[in-house]
RNA sequence: GCACCUGUAGUCUAAUGGAUAGAAUAUUGGCCUCCGACGCCAAGGAUGCAGGUUCGAUUCCUGUCGGGUGCACCA
């Protein structure tokens, strides 16, 4: 289905045309001014300049074609040029009426599907998740569903931080603990225990320890490298170890992941690309590009255009080693021979544009990928504490994820048993769906690329713009719909008709009707704060409406019919934005 | 040093070059005989500074000041 703005333009556009115009100039735009007008369109100023005509001329020109249509109640023009619409309650309801008979309310589904994987930048294993995980992992879920929902395709990879020098710091500290362990006695060889010899909570103590001692003791960082070039190198026992790390790790994480409602299809790694970079390498060797600078093996990516000084893409440190680069660069391979996709999507933290504009232009530059295969990077700001600081513990350590959820779970539980007749199990499951609303709705609503601030308290609150001013909404429907049905009422029989009873009502179909454009305009800007504004407007546009309008007690059977129906579609928009959020709203709160 | 990003009410945050910069929070006032008042209605309060382009600039350009980040063998 076409946006109700296209629709709009489709009208004035043909105005322009009868005027004697170009019909581009017949863009329609929601009014910024709406005491003095539902729509509006700015096409005459910008065509004033074309035509060497007063912009007011033109105006009153295409206002008297736009006066004939049945779509506006009234048309005005204003100097300087401003055509100001206002919508009829026909065209608005009949649009509104369609998208609610339509399958996801009216959202045009794409022509030709597009495959795309989003690439989750990493947590390394062994290392717990902390606070700035959550901003890939909420990103990245609502991303992918959004481009799920507009109709494409959308592959998870976690691509886990699984190989490299912080294995090797493991591994060379767990072995001077227990040295005695078949998994570093060369003379073995029967099978490896099906038990990892460490529990998570191990794990999580060794990384620290070892990545501050690699600093220090050279030769512990000798040692931890060793290790890392045996396990590299398939050493039996090292492969053995390694695996129980991802086992261990992998698990923990996916119970963590579980907690935020994030899934992932794939659980690829960089250790998964291993036995291609030699292939990669001659290949990039191949192009003629890749050429040795300072013992490293590089290829130049500068452009004539640049205003900033891009250094080389390295693809081999001057010892040979592979580094990060050179991972990015083979899985980017070997998701297009495996995948073929139409895009690629990174999440990380902005920090690393520079190095994503490197690997991008390499990977084209060596046509690794083809031209209309989209690279994006979605760089996202930190998230900070009420100081404006990096969120950090009291003590100023790093904040675990999970404390931080449990946390916020914990305080939610509490809000939710006091003052409220519920059990404590409902009580206990409501207050997490609510919870997870605040968490991913608190992120979710700034622009990705902005640091923002963490405030747990604010995050969590019932008023206002957070995540459970809106579940409270949602809930609200739910129960009056309810009520209609316990009342003898059928909400299926009711649909939308053409009677708009006040203001409110008024403004709350023309938030349904801008449904389709928003989503639109959040898929091809993979903004997840679209959705979340849309859905925080479409929810007071609502509360407005209802404080306005006597629903259930109405005399007349065919608006309350018509009520029942909008209320409907409300709280079907509104589950579909949460959806594509990831979160949901709970029957009662 | 060079470069990139960023600067909006006390705080937090929005705005494809359009009219009187939109919300939230906090503050102040009003609204429960009625479908969930964790709600609604109303008031005051903001574009760092100085220029420029434009009929029109939070948006584009230049300068300046403040904040953040990055500058090949880390990821």
């Amino acid at each position: 289905m076409k946006d109700f703005l296209l629709e709009l333009m489709g009208v004035v556009s043909e105005a322009f045309k009868k005027a004697g115009y170009d019909e581009n100039l017949g863009k329609v735009t929601v009014s910024n001014r709406p005491d003095l007008c539902e729509y509006q369109c700015n096409g005459a100023m910008a065509g004033a300049k074309i035509y060497k005509k007063a912009p007011i001329a033109i105006a009153n020109e295409v206002a008297e074609f736009l006066k004939e249509s049945d779509a506006f109640s009234s048309v005005d023009v204003c100097p300087p040029g401003f055509i100001n619409l206002n919508v009829s309650d026909k065209f608005l309801c009949d649009f509104v009426l369609k998208m609610s008979e339509t399958e996801k309310y009216g959202v045009e589904l794409a022509a030709a599907k597009k495959r795309y994987i989003i690439d989750y930048g990493g947590p390394n294993v062994a290392k717990p998740l902390h606070v700035g995980h959550l901003r890939s992992a909420v990103i990245g879920e609502s991303i992918k569903r959004i481009i799920r929902y507009m109709g494409h395709e959308a592959i998870g990879d976690i691509h886990l931080g699984d190989w490299g020098l912080q294995m090797g710091l493991v591994i060379a500290a767990f072995k001077e603990e227990n040295p005695d362990l078949v998994y570093f006695d060369d003379a073995f060889t029967g099978d490896y225990p099906t038990e990892a010899p460490f529990t998570v909570s191990d794990l999580e103590e060794i990384y620290p320890k070892a990545s501050a001692r690699s600093k220090e003791d050279a030769a512990f960082k000798d040692e931890a490298m060793a290790c890392t070039k045996k396990l590299q190198d398939g050493v039996r026992g090292y492969r053995a170890l390694w695996k129980h790390i991802i086992n261990v790790s992998v698990t923990d994480l996916k119970r963590n992941y579980d907690n935020l409602n994030v899934e992932f299809d794939l659980w690829k790694g960089e250790s998964d690309v291993h036995d291609v970079i030699p292939d990669m390498v001659q290949y990039m060797k191949d192009t003629g590009l890749a050429y040795i600078s300072d013992g490293a093996l590089v290829v130049d990516v500068k452009e004539e255009t640049d205003t900033k000084e891009i250094p080389p893409c390295m693809i081999l440190k001057s010892d040979g080693a592979s580094l990060y680069n050179t991972t990015d660069l083979a899985t980017i391979r070997e998701r297009v021979r495996e995948y073929n996709p139409d895009g690629i999507i990174y999440l990380t933290d902005k920090r690393q544009e520079l190095y994503f504009e490197q690997v991008f232009r390499c990977a084209r530059k060596t046509g690794l990928i083809k031209d209309d295969v989209k690279l994006v990077h979605i760089g996202f700001g930190t998230v900070n504490g009420k100081d404006g600081k990096p969120f950090k513990t009291r003590d100023g350590g790093v904040m675990r994820l999970e404390y931080l959820i449990k946390d916020i779970n914990d305080k939610m539980y509490e809000k939710i048993l006091t003052g409220r007749e519920m059990d404590e199990e409902e009580a206990k499951k409501v207050s997490e769906i609510v919870a997870l609303s605040a968490i991913k709705y608190g992120d979710l609503s700034n622009q990705a690329s902005k640091d923002y601030i963490f405030d747990t308290e604010r995050f969590m609150s019932f008023e206002g713009d957070t995540g459970p001013y809106l579940l409270y909404t949602v809930v609200r429907i739910k129960s009056i719909l309810k009520k209609y049905k316990e009342n003898g009422g059928n909400v299926d029989e009711c649909s939308i008709s053409e009677s708009v009873s006040n203001a409110s009502q008024k403004n709350l179909l023309m938030k349904i009707s801008g449904y389709n454009e928003m989503m639109r305009g959040a898929y091809e800007d993979l903004a997840p704060h679209r959705i979340c504004a849309y859905l925080y407007d479409l929810a007071n546009a609502f509360n407005s409406f209802y404080h306005e309008t006597k629903i259930l007690s109405e005399e007349d059977e065919n608006l309350k019919k018509n009520y029942i129906a909008i209320l409907k579609l409300t709280l079907g928009i509104c589950e579909d934005c949460m959806d594509c959020l990831g979160f949901e709203a709970p029957e009662r709160m």
